[in-house]
DNA sequence: AATGACCTCAACCGCCGCAAG
DNA sequence: GCTTGCGGCGGTTGAGGTCAT
């Protein structure tokens, strides 16, 4: 049986903006009769809406507790952090900011701070600092015919030569929460493209000549360490999700890079991230094929194989692997 | 001043979990 | 126990506004 219909299917509803007469008559009702059965409201009401759009109306614009206008400095902070341990859960995020509602949050972060994150060289999704651009700033500016093609994307020229300026700090890439990272990247894969996706940009690189060396190191063990704790203090109803001394990711990207990654040693897990679109271009380009120097590094490798799922493809991809084999499996899951 | 590109955000769409019937 | 609507949510759209040329 179940319930009686949510509205009249048969049309005659209005769609669209709302009109100051309609939003007055949803006032006028609201505050006589308080709102609850938003499927009778609108006929009670004298409305020709559906009850759906008189309660995102109603909650979204017409609550007499909405806060309008400019976002604050810490209310931009609070989303950001909030953002970066809850995703896009834009209600829950709204219920710890008062007077603003999920969709006015969703627009902004939208429209504003995920522009802005991207501008800085932050990935809006995992929160981290993109590597992959940092890495190909470096290589970039090493190599002036490229900086200066004009068949390179301008707007990635230009991501760079900002990022460039502001001498960023933090030249390695270090997953806070692997497990979302990991969920994140499944789920999202067209996100992580990135401006790689620019084939021009990917041919340019794979015909460049030599490489310098990269100006990113891998961090010592007692600096991951660091910074693999969780903020305990800010976000007390995440820290199940950290596992601080379970796994490490790092992106690897030349051959440079690859050798200090191997010669850490301490007892915990380190993973390459195969998620990474600059790895994967990288090691899958003429410049990965014709250098042994990382593929040796790579059939070099071992691990503490102590983990499950995703990661265990991931620690295949990196260890114990012959070239061809690595490559097969690069071809076959990286790039589908 | 005209025009096209880009941006913003209110509103809609479709899905899901829960609970009424 | 099953069907179906409600309420809530996140993703997407598109009209109107703004900016650049």
């Amino acid at each position: 049986m179940g319930r009686t219909p949510c509205c009249e299917k048969n049309g005659g509803l209005r769609k669209g903006p709302w009109t100051t007469e309609e939003d007055q008559k949803l006032i006028d009702y609201i505050h006589k009769n308080g709102y609850g059965n938003w499927r009778t409201l609108p006929k009670n009401a004298g409305l020709q809406r559906c009850g759906k759009s008189c309660r995102l109306r109603w909650t979204n614009y017409l609550k007499p507790d909405i806060k309008r206008g400019k976002f604050s400095t810490e209310e931009e902070e609070t989303i950001i952090q909030l953002h970066s341990v809850l995703g896009n859960k834009w209600s829950t995020i709204a219920a710890r900011l008062p007077g603003r509602t999920d969709n006015e949050i969703k627009n902004y972060w939208n429209t504003h701070i995920r522009k802005r994150l991207l501008r800085m060289g932050i990935d809006p999704i995992t929160h981290n600092t993109r590597l992959d651009i940092l890495a190909l700033s470096s290589i970039m500016i090493n190599s002036p015919d490229l900086y200066n093609s004009t068949m390179v994307n301008p707007e990635l020229l230009r991501l760079m030569a900002s990022i460039s300026s502001q001498g960023n700090q933090n030249p390695y890439f270090i997953h806070q929460n692997p497990q979302k990272h990991i969920l994140e990247n499944t789920l999202q894969a067209q996100e992580n493209h990135y401006l790689l996706q620019d084939q021009t940009l990917i041919q340019e690189i794979s015909n460049c000549a030599s490489l310098s060396t990269p100006t990113f190191v891998v961090p010592s063990s007692s600096e991951t360490s660091k910074l693999m704790q969780p903020n305990v203090n800010q976000f007390p109803s995440s820290v199940s999700e950290f596992k601080p001394q379970t796994c490490h990711y790092i992106d690897v990207l030349t051959s440079n890079n690859l050798e200090n990654f191997v010669t850490l040693n301490d007892n915990c897990n380190y993973h390459i991230n195969p998620q990474s679109s600059v790895t994967s271009t990288f090691l899958n380009s003429s410049i990965a094929s014709s250098s042994s120097t990382i593929m040796n590094s790579v059939s070099n490798l071992t691990y503490i194989d102590g983990s499950t799922g995703e990661e265990d493809r991931e620690i295949r991809y990196c260890s114990n692997l012959f070239k061809s084999e690595f490559q097969e499996q690069l071809n076959a899951n990286i790039f589908m």
